[in-house]
DNA sequence: TTTCTGAGTGTAAGCGCTTACATTATTTTT
DNA sequence: AAAAATAATGTAAGCGCTTACACTCAGAAA
């Protein structure tokens, strides 16, 4: 009474008068079957509503055609738009989407890898590099193949998709420098186990360094990605001795929570201070003013990851090496409106 | 060469020197096994580094342990919050999540559904009620338990969790009509397919009918999610003969793009023109002016969803017949600034 | 003492598929 | 036309678990 009439291949094979192997062949590798079979076995699949029991196959075939993801979180649009993509182009591999959320925290991350690999994730995409070498060990002894996104890394073992965080935020820093900002500040993401915040502040200290022109030492604050945790970011910035004269930010999220805070006291963007976002999300276009922020190529991440991951997967299955490939992104700043020169120049 | 030291229960077996029977009883009724034994296996599942294959245990067991989730996307923060809700509370009773998106059409997400049901999904998390009903067959047959969130039938067969569209979109329509507002427009999502987006016309259309005051025709668009398609839509309705004096956006994307719009217009927002959105996602906190929208409790829809689909598991698994089991939850207005009295009052 | 009970453990039969290998049918080569 | 090569299909051995049932052995009941 438990399970009915939920067909099984042997019910299929009976149907169409082949045997087991045959029907598996009809459905996995057609062309090594003749067509007036493979019309009756599929007649048959059809018929009676045939679908492969997944535990099933996934113990005779050892791999689930289900690729994981962990991504730090999806409540912000951060990860969304390349996770989408990213589901979009496995899907058409026939592979489905396994994820899970780590909060942006390492520990809750290495169990969620340990838990999508239990569940039989044939591949995995994660976010950023810096996590415990064990757990890279794990991966590698299980034969797992992986890509680290929203991240680039030159002569690496793994496989990246991304961008250079640091040269993308030096960009934006030098950028508001050449407008003549001397007291600027940062709102960094929380660097602690997050390798592109933590790069985004170099990047931001590189230009300090490299400027010429005097200029004060870089207040950095850190921020956890809420708007109002940026506000707060930003209003302790404001109380300093020396209020700088442009803010920029790890991400748009704290952007816009500093943008608010700043209307909230008063203050006019980019006229009285400038506020620069980066990731370009969405939501980055329509605060007024729009952020000017770094443009990341979210859905072509996603994508260009899962094309990977394919190869990867395939050449596992060849029985051949699997070997690392990466590729770099490009990002570039968008100028919006929030970001001017100084007051008083 | 292939698969070298992944260790199975037996070797795990072997080195505690019990059956396999025994060891799988530590892992999943460790109650029905005499603490010293079940120190000695679990030491050597440590040891090991062992890990249940996830599809002989799904074949034995008929059970995947994963739950499957179809939403219309990821893109946007709509569904992100509840779907991220949603996780976690299934990934408290080790359960993983499957997702997949159709994109708001019809035929992809009957497809979605079937492909995580063939991918070993042990129950599913759905959006809106309006689909083939050979849809809900298929999943009947299968005794697959579901649960149709971000909406709320009475007296349905099917499992409900969320709340009253039209009654919410209703409530807000009174309140613009309260105001004083008798030229009133609204940018309603696609309603093909959509129950929520119908729903939310219904109950503009309600308060339409019932208010006392004389009342122009409400003028409906409908507009895809985007805030490009929304301003469009919001350009369109401001060219008719009689500019509305308030717009009601089927949700909070919408609202920000009809916003963004009116500015460009150079309308002021609500002196010249009021808005209203639908959802509450962040996003609406943040434009100037923040918009008055219907907050939805997206967490609590994700958290409760799981909780049912939890409990219909176990009864399930218990051999009792799964009943379907619906929760309404509570919307409420939340006031902002983009709805003001109409102008000239 | 003997019988009964039940807790703890072992034995072994599947779960439904894939695939190496064997077999038979068909085509190509000589 | 026979031999060889190739294509199409069948046979059956697992894949690594769960679990019904069998067994052992205390302690309780008779």
């Amino acid at each position: 009474m438990t399970n009915q009439n939920v067909p099984t291949l042997e019910d299929v094979a009976r149907a169409a008068n082949v045997s087991t192997a045959t029907v598996s062949r009809c459905l996995n590798t057609p062309e090594r079957v003749i067509e007036k079979t493979r019309e009756r076995v599929l007649a048959a699949v059809e018929a009676l509503g045939y679908s492969p029991n997944f535990g099933a196959q996934a113990l005779a075939a050892k791999r689930t055609n289900t690729i994981g993801a962990v991504i730090p979180t999806m409540e912000n649009a951060i990860f969304a738009r390349g996770l989408q993509a990213f589901q979009e182009a496995i899907a058409q591999n026939r592979a489905t989407l396994l994820v899970a959320s780590s909060y942006y925290r390492q520990e809750i991350e290495e169990q969620q890898i340990r838990t999508l690999v239990a569940r039989g994730a044939d591949a995995l995409l994660l976010i950023g590099e810096s996590r415990n070498p064990g757990v890279y060990e794990f991966l590698r002894n299980r034969k797992i193949p992986y890509v680290l996104a929203w991240i680039y890394k030159e002569g690496s073992q793994h496989s990246f998709v991304g961008f250079d965080n640091r040269a993308a935020a030096r960009a934006m820093a030098d950028k508001v420098l050449a407008l003549g900002h001397r007291r600027v500040a940062m709102i960094a993401g929380v660097t602690l186990h997050n390798d592109r915040a933590r790069d985004r502040v170099l990047g931001v200290r590189d230009a300090a360094a490299a400027h010429v022109a005097p200029m004060s030492e870089l207040d950095v604050v850190e921020s956890p990605y809420t708007f109002q945790d940026a506000a707060d970011a930003f209003a302790v910035i404001m109380q300093r001795e020396t209020r700088p004269t442009a803010v920029i930010c790890g991400n748009d999220i704290l952007a816009i929570g500093a943008l608010k805070q700043a209307k909230a006291m008063g203050l006019r963007v980019p006229e009285d201070i400038s506020i620069t976002g980066f990731d370009d999300i969405e939501i980055a276009e329509v605060t007024e003013p729009a952020i000017t922020t770094v443009h990341v190529p979210h859905r072509q991440m996603g994508q260009v990851a899962a094309e990977i991951l394919v190869r990867q997967l395939q050449s596992k299955a060849a029985g051949t090496e699997i070997e690392p490939e990466s590729r770099e992104l490009d990002t570039y700043i968008v100028d919006r409106g929030s970001l001017g020169p100084p007051p008083g120049e």
